[in-house]
DNA sequence: TGCTGTCTTTGCAGCGCTGCAAAATCGTAG
DNA sequence: CTACGATTTTGCAGCGCTGCAAAGACAGCA
């Protein structure tokens, strides 16, 4: 493996200096069109390649952004993965991904003071039990960005969508199907579940706009969102005396456990009980039944993600950490009004 | 934001060189206990963490390795990502995504020769249309490995499992089950179709041992592997004058969208066809039926990879281009089989 | 005590690039 | 023809680390 190309040996071959073969390589203004193109004719035939680490060196930055996610085979944060991979790209930057596996250790460590850094210039993070006293503790130098959980204390953004109202829509939709008795699966009532709260809040809120009253009892806590996790709520919900007759959950794979659940006892989605979930994950547009859902813009909250964050990282004097909101809409699909919707394919 | 603390600062506080800091932070032998302490206490004391970009210039590589698939959404990619992570991340390694959305200039620019490079060391590679072209013009010193598609030409290593062998046993589970019009979709009779190819190859192979023949108006060609394809070409079977019995799916999200196409016309799976898959994707173990499926151990293929990568960035000189197995299994659910299998939850 | 071999520490150069400020060049007005 | 401002080019230092080879320390042995 013989020693590449140069910017000195470029410079050499134009008969420049090697500062003005970084100018025009770079796309700085002041270069006359003659010596531009001598350089780039010697760029071209020694096949010179900027050498990205010594620039990452001299720059003191390393045009690489971090986003930091509980799980990645969970398909909300794969989707969101791939949206914001094409937005850093867009800025010339690269995204190194990191799996907390949802452990609070090792998402504390990731933004904590004094952790390894200069690998990336600042981090996009999805935290599953971030509590204050990681956040107080973290590099108050590194640029952050947080996705989904917790509201921004000034020092940070934090681009989600309004769940409370997206709640309420998703179970307005239930109520409007003339349900009575609705459940809620995903509550978490304890200090890291704030993203949970907010949603049992909307369910909340779409009760008493109706002056109907909440059952208690058919609002169900889990550890996680996973499909798992749906499936046990569900079978527990189903062993009441008065099973519900609609679900609101608070993700799409929460709704297919719990669709899975349903059928696997013979009973029918939505005739027996319409199920409602959250994310719009694409399994969710293929599943049997195929499951509404409400649906965050997540093209829009990665471009949102990573704009702010390239712009934490530009500025010298860190910006004001803004509460930032993307759209989303209901997507009404055969898990509550059946196959009156048609079919998504073929 | 002030200036980091270098190994020169730790240098001076610990009274020796900067050259045996260096040597203490990265665990070399031959440093007495007596200065390592002093060098450590010097360490804590400054909170000095070491400059990562300055170690990759002065090192000449980057630490990284960049993994390289069509799509991120889809979840045999995501979960293959999650395992090569985790395995990377074990030998000190980072890993960068990159997305090509199956665009075969995209594929090919990544590896051709004179390509950026230097920000990875290698590259572990799952093209959708790699042709032998590309491969010629890509850039020799580049370390890579590929998945799945292609057979190794004796420069590169491929890790993948034994698709003919798996696909055999796949369609031959469908024979036990005394189904006799046997589907296959997901062919690819064209040059970058290899992998699709095998699985065909085993198709036959199965009919064969038995002195079966292949119904070759059976066998449906898709251009990808998703659930839109899988809806499609299921749809054409069943307006087949004699409709399959059985469909072999060469990706379990061809299997969801075929299921999707059989119970959206009112049929039942596997009552009146039976579907079996392939990758076993957790989609697949929660959906309504749960999929029967030929399950490659991921972890084995992301850990084979990646171990055979680095070995190929450590060598001066290039190993020979391996061919490799990694295991795979038949797990037997629902989608053939029925209730009779005891659902996975709740 | 002097010499040799081994272990430990050091100094220097340099990875390839960019920031900075000075130098050279150019165009134009006086 | 000179002077001055604007534009273009250059030289240098240095980002913070590691490779290399030499120097120093130390122990063992004659």
């Amino acid at each position: 493996m013989r020693r590449e190309v140069t910017l000195r040996d470029v410079a050499e071959l134009a008969g420049v200096s090697s500062r003005t073969v970084s100018n025009v390589v770079n796309g700085y203004a002041n270069v006359t069109e003659r010596t531009r193109v001598r350089v780039e004719r010697a760029v071209k035939e020694l096949g010179y390649r900027p050498n990205v680490l010594a620039r990452n060196l001299a720059q003191g930055r390393s045009g690489q952004i971090a986003l930091v996610v509980p799980y990645l085979d969970t398909p909300y944060f794969s989707e969101l993965l791939q949206s914001v991979i094409r937005a850093a790209k867009v800025s010339g930057y690269n995204v190194l991904i990191d799996q907390t596996d949802g452990d609070p250790e090792h998402e504390r460590g990731f933004i904590a003071h004094g952790s390894r850094r200069l690998l990336f210039d600042g981090v996009i993070f999805s935290p599953l039990g971030l509590d204050q006293q990681a956040l107080a503790d973290r590099d108050p130098a590194l640029p952050l960005v947080i996705l989904g959980e917790r509201t921004s204390d000034g020092t940070f953004d934090h681009v989600g969508i309004d769940d409370v109202a997206a709640s309420r829509q998703a179970t307005e939709h239930l109520l409007d199907l003339g349900r009575n008795r609705v459940a809620a699966i995903g509550d978490q009532p304890y200090a890291t579940g704030e993203a949970a709260q907010r949603r049992t809040r909307g369910f909340r809120e779409a009760h008493q706009a109706r002056g109907l009253p909440v059952r208690e009892d058919l609002i169900i806590g889990t550890p996680r969102f996973n499909r798992p996790d749906g499936a046990h709520a569900m079978a527990h919900l189903l062993e009441l005396e008065e099973p519900p007759d609609a679900v609101f959950c608070y993700s799409d794979l929460v709704a297919l456990g719990a669709i899975r659940a349903i059928v696997s006892r013979g009973l029918r989605v939505p005739e027996d009980i319409a199920v409602i979930g959250y994310d719009d994950i694409e399994d969710g547009r293929f599943s049997n039944p195929t499951v509404t859902t409400i649906s965050p813009d997540k093209e829009m909250i990665a471009a949102t993600a990573v704009e702010r964050l390239l712009l934490r990282i530009s500025s010298a004097t860190p910006p004001p950490g803004l509460e930032l909101r993307a759209p989303h809409k209901l997507i009404v699909r055969e898990s509550t009004v059946g196959r009156s919707a048609r079919p998504p394919s073929a």
